[in-house]
DNA sequence: GCCGTTTTCGGCCCGACTGTTTTCAGTCG
């Protein structure tokens, strides 16, 4: 949460720049090492510690010596001094669409107006026309803007937004002209959640799609149109861009649109460096002929580079990784052989029967399903007793299934307060997989959060920790802990981090994941699920997981049956002290 | 403020749309 607060003052730094009309080169500075912190899978007090932040790009001795700063006394000289210099409440302007520094400062120097409740009264009383280039129509939109700024609740979850995006899409491609449209932007390079929606289209008649896009069902007002752009609101509160180009256009229009920013300055400064000029509408040689832009491959090409996969275009290493041949091949939904933690009737809220999961994962093409009901301490959770019982009805039907699927027996074990585990540790030791997690006291403080969950792995009867940092988006933070020192004691007890694919979780989250695999810790995608409805979920997780630069091989149910067998079996013999004979050709 | 395949100084990605103007500043992505 450190970085994001790091993050969130580099901006206001840059912010209080632009509006005293400082360097607007500096303030471009701030704002993009702003985003390059936001975007650190690790502590940036790692990195200050370590003396590393001058290695990241766009952070040099400068900014460094403030981010420590921040760190270490949680404030920034820099910081004040320019807080100072403006009034409160002024930087929330910025935040209004169409506002910008420009008018922000004028709003300030000429009316004394410095919040946006001083900012809707000059829209009512009229106040705000003296401002010059401002008529009637940019008041109104002033006032509407404040009234969406009040009513919106920030970004918005992928898959939320997902089905109306490839909704239209799919609508616009049936546009008589219309010969490409796809979907672009944070949805494209699917991020957790999304501020708007970027739809492209390529076409022979760029009027008709105009026309189409406004009659849109999921369109309820457009708020700017011109011959081939236009912006609209949807039905669900976020914006849709539309962008319309020729087809010798699309490919690097897809690349630009996609993004994010920050990626598409770096290659674009790339392409400048090696004499090229590179645009939404294709890439140019120095005489300004066109030598690319049908394909998204043909701007990658320009500038050397492989193609990199739109979920890593964050300019956090993947052009690096790109040009030194080191790019990973991304996980995909078909690489998962089974789900390593759902949940059946037997416990409190599980819904479907232990034949519906099995018929589901047959369903889903899986080879194993691990059943993982919850344990004593949840309402209704499975006791010593009922555990055991539970266990032989899945070693029963197992048998019947012939392998189709494999079930696994397994718990999903709470993580008491003290880091004790919610059952017995000999009855532990007899399930196929084992996954614990933190379901309550919440709010322990940081120490004592970390060691109940360092705790917790070091009884070598975890196999998975599951939703690590307990977060629900909108609704639960995540909780206070140490996350590179329990990634170190997983790598220790060869525990495998959970990437939870419930949409309200996400947990781990993309950046948790990237550096859980610098830990060197397997991930495993699990569903969660508390009906078979949930099984489909997986998907999600598999997003988090590209995004989080993850591949096949650092995924435990990517293996095999008889892979992850073997792989369980050797950790239940660690269990037991044993010493393991090496397994038989 | 950052950065370096021509550079330790002098550059810094590129274009569309709006509302205000009579040629463009501001904002956005």
């Amino acid at each position: 949460m450190e970085n994001a607060r790091v993050a969130r003052i580099l901006g206001e730094i840059a912010d209080i720049t632009e509006l005293v009309e400082g360097n607007p080169f500096k303030v471009r500075a701030y704002r993009r090492a702003a985003q390059v912190v936001d975007l650190l899978p690790g502590p940036v007090r790692e990195l200050w510690r370590n003396r590393q932040l001058t290695d990241l790009p766009g952070i040099g001795e400068r900014i460094a010596a403030h981010i420590g700063e921040l760190v270490e006394t949680g404030t920034c000289e820099e910081h004040e001094r320019l807080m100072a210099l403006v009034p409160p409440g002024i930087l929330e302007l910025l935040r209004l669409e169409g506002v910008g520094p420009k008018t922000v400062a004028a709003l300030w120097h000429t009316l004394g107006v410095t919040s946006v409740e001083a900012l809707e009264r000059a829209c009512q009383d009229g106040t705000i026309l003296k401002l010059p280039r401002m008529g009637k129509v940019r008041a109104e939109s002033i006032r509407k803007a404040i009234e969406r700024y009040r009513a919106r609740q920030g970004r918005m979850q992928l898959h939320r937004v997902l089905p109306y995006a490839e909704s239209m899409v799919t609508q616009l491609r049936e546009v008589p002209g219309v010969l490409r449209a796809e979907v672009a932007g944070s949805v494209r390079r699917l991020r957790e959640t999304v501020g708007d929606v970027d739809l492209l289209v390529a076409s022979r008649d760029p009027g008709a799609v105009m026309k189409a896009f406004r009659e849109l069902p999921e369109v309820t007002l457009v708020t700017a149109e011109g011959p081939t752009k236009a912006s609209a609101r949807l039905s669900i509160g976020l914006n849709v861009d539309l962008r319309v180009l020729p087809e010798e256009s699309f490919g690097a229009a897809l690349h630009y649109f996609t993004g994010s920013k920050s990626h598409n300055i770096a290659i674009r400064t790339r392409a400048v460096r090696m004499g090229l000029k590179l645009s939404e509408y294709g890439v140019f040689d120095r005489k300004g002929k066109r030598i690319g832009g049908r394909l998204e491959d043909d701007v990658f090409r320009a500038v050397k580079l492989p193609f990199i996969p739109p979920e890593l275009r964050e300019d956090t290493g993947e052009i690096e990784a790109a040009e030194e041949g080191r790019l990973p091949r991304l996980v995909e939904r078909g690489d998962l052989r089974g789900d390593l933690h759902v949940h059946t009737k037997a416990s409190s809220d599980g819904r479907s029967s232990l034949e519906e999961v099995a018929s589901m994962a047959r369903s889903l093409g899986y080879a194993y399903v691990a059943i993982t009901d919850h344990s004593r301490s949840r309402p209704l959770g499975l006791d010593e007793t009922a555990l055991r019982e539970h266990v032989e009805k899945v070693r029963t039907l197992d048998r019947k299934l012939r392998g189709r699927p494999h079930l696994l027996t397994g718990i999903e074990v709470d993580i008491l307060a003290d880091g004790s585990l919610d059952l017995p540790l000999e009855l532990l030791a007899s399930l196929d997989c084992v996954v614990a997690s933190v379901h309550s006291h919440f709010h322990q403080p940081r120490e004592v959060m970390t060691e109940r969950i360092v705790r917790a792995m070091s009884t070598g009867l975890v196999d998975i920790l599951g939703h690590p940092s307990g977060r629900q988006i909108g609704s639960r933070d995540p909780y206070d802990f140490d996350l590179e020192r329990v990634l170190r004691a997983a790598r220790e007890n060869d525990v495998a981090m959970e990437i939870n694919a419930m949409p309200d979780r996400l947990d781990l989250n993309d950046r948790a994941c990237r550096l859980a695999k610098q830990h060197g810790v397997a991930l495993v995608i699990d569903s969660d699920a508390h009906h078979v409805a949930h099984m489909h979920n997986i998907r999600y997780g598999v997003w988090v997981a590209r995004r989080g630069w993850i591949e096949r091989g650092d995924v435990l149910n990517a293996l095999s049956y008889e892979e992850l067998r073997e792989r369980l079996r050797r950790k239940a013999h660690r269990r037991r002290g044993e010493e393991l004979e090496p397994a038989s050709p």
